[in-house]
DNA sequence: AGACGTTTGTGAACCCATGCACAAAGTTGA
DNA sequence: TCAACTTTGTGCATGGGTTCACAAACGTCT
């Protein structure tokens, strides 16, 4: 084995962000017990263009065989390894309202390369609760958590105004990977990275497509000017 | 009232992904009682630049003041309307285990533009149960409920084995607009809106920087992340 | 062994999005 | 009224991402 290009290269963001579905189709397709698919097939299952495909996995070496496809186990693992989930990222979710509840027994959380080792509410009512084996401890106790079992990325589930103090203890923690369920902007130092996931976001973003679908088709909306 | 420029005019995605972001912040300085706003102080609340921030609102219309700046009622009503929330859009969730029960009870949903008229599970055990004042009603009744109380935009939040059956249960109903949140990719007939949002996908972004973080600091070449 | 069919990997062209820089348009103050 | 100042709206350049199209590489079959 020569050196890793998927480390030493620089993989552009938009390629990163398909990465996991690549990998969630080729393992589905392990499972069903597939040796082989050709880009074509493989873009197919996934909804992309196959030339999209094979110019995204070249970021990560060269790993198809001419004439035949790709190896679906040695792409999987690939990918895998491109991604960083060889190993585990021990995963600690702050705010065990409903949204933290759901997150914390999501099953895709321990399956692939994640682990949760740490649950945090301020709510006494919650205290003494465990879910997936492990406690809810209150915010403060972070810090101390995180110097015993380190905690690689954070994941904030309080509601807005309660975001940006979580998001600075977790910080100053030493944390330094957020993902957001918040509808808040967070104001990080550089070098810690943030990801949001915005439910009402997404619904206004099919709200505006909704409209325009219904402009199209009935388009006996009040008054339009004729051009 | 002249022609309408925010549903005449094509509006760029990435402009209409950001558009709900600006109409959070407007709405968050309308309650501090801020009255009006320069792009500038605008992007730096939303964290853009101003130059993009303008040439969004730009697609709009021409809502503000030169010398000034924009009044912030105004510029929150416009884009608003621009995406369609002047009007409730009737929402249905499918799936109400954890996730599900997340959705329904987050407050996001009511509180602008998104009203749920429908809440589905198959599972007897929440046969009785009412979120919100909604009741959990079997996936068959969906259509029927539909022809009654049209509905605007389903949400799945099923496992993701069931997500295709419940997505084609939802286009044959006749509902147009999806929100995914099963890590599963749906196909559907043209002309239906697919929007997805995975928890385990996100964390697999924040895996890759996190690792790229951990290689650039400590340059060990194959050692863990761990330190 | 050699010709043929298939599929990858990639150079090049296109397209959209972002950022810069400035003229146009408005306000304020004398 | 007019000059000075502020801020918008936008033409233009720049950069990234997507798509096309094809040569290089591999397996297969005779």
């Amino acid at each position: 084995m020569s050196a890793d290009p998927a480390l030493r290269r620089e993989i552009p963001d938009a390629t990163v962000a398909r990465l996991p579905e690549y990998l969630r189709t080729l393992s589905r397709l392990a499972e069903d017990g597939v040796l082989s698919v050709s880009s074509e097939e493989l873009a197919a299952e996934v909804g992309v263009r196959s030339a999209q495909l094979r110019k995204d996995l070249s970021h990560l070496g060269s790993y198809g065989v001419r004439g035949v496809g790709y190896d679906v186990e040695t792409l999987a693992l690939e990918i895998s390894r491109a991604l960083g989930l060889t190993e585990d990222w021990p995963v600690a979710i702050v705010g065990m309202g409903n949204l933290g509840h759901a997150l914390a027994s999501y099953s895709g959380f321990v399956t692939k390369g994640f682990r949760i080792v740490g649950l945090y509410d301020d709510d006494p009512a919650l205290a003494d609760e465990k879910i997936v084996g492990v406690a809810i401890r209150p915010l403060a106790e972070l810090t101390e958590h995180h110097a015993v079992d380190p905690i690689a990325i954070g994941v904030i589930a309080t509601p807005a105004p309660a975001a940006q103090a979580v998001c600075d203890a977790l910080v100053g923690a030493g944390i330094s990977s957020i993902l957001n369920f918040a509808p808040a902007v967070l104001s990080v130092p550089s070098g810690v990275d943030v990801r949001r996931v915005d439910l009402s976001t997404e619904l206004q973003i099919l709200a505006f497509h909704a409209q325009r679908k219904s402009l199209a088709a009935g388009d006996l909306r009040s008054a339009v000017a004729a051009p």
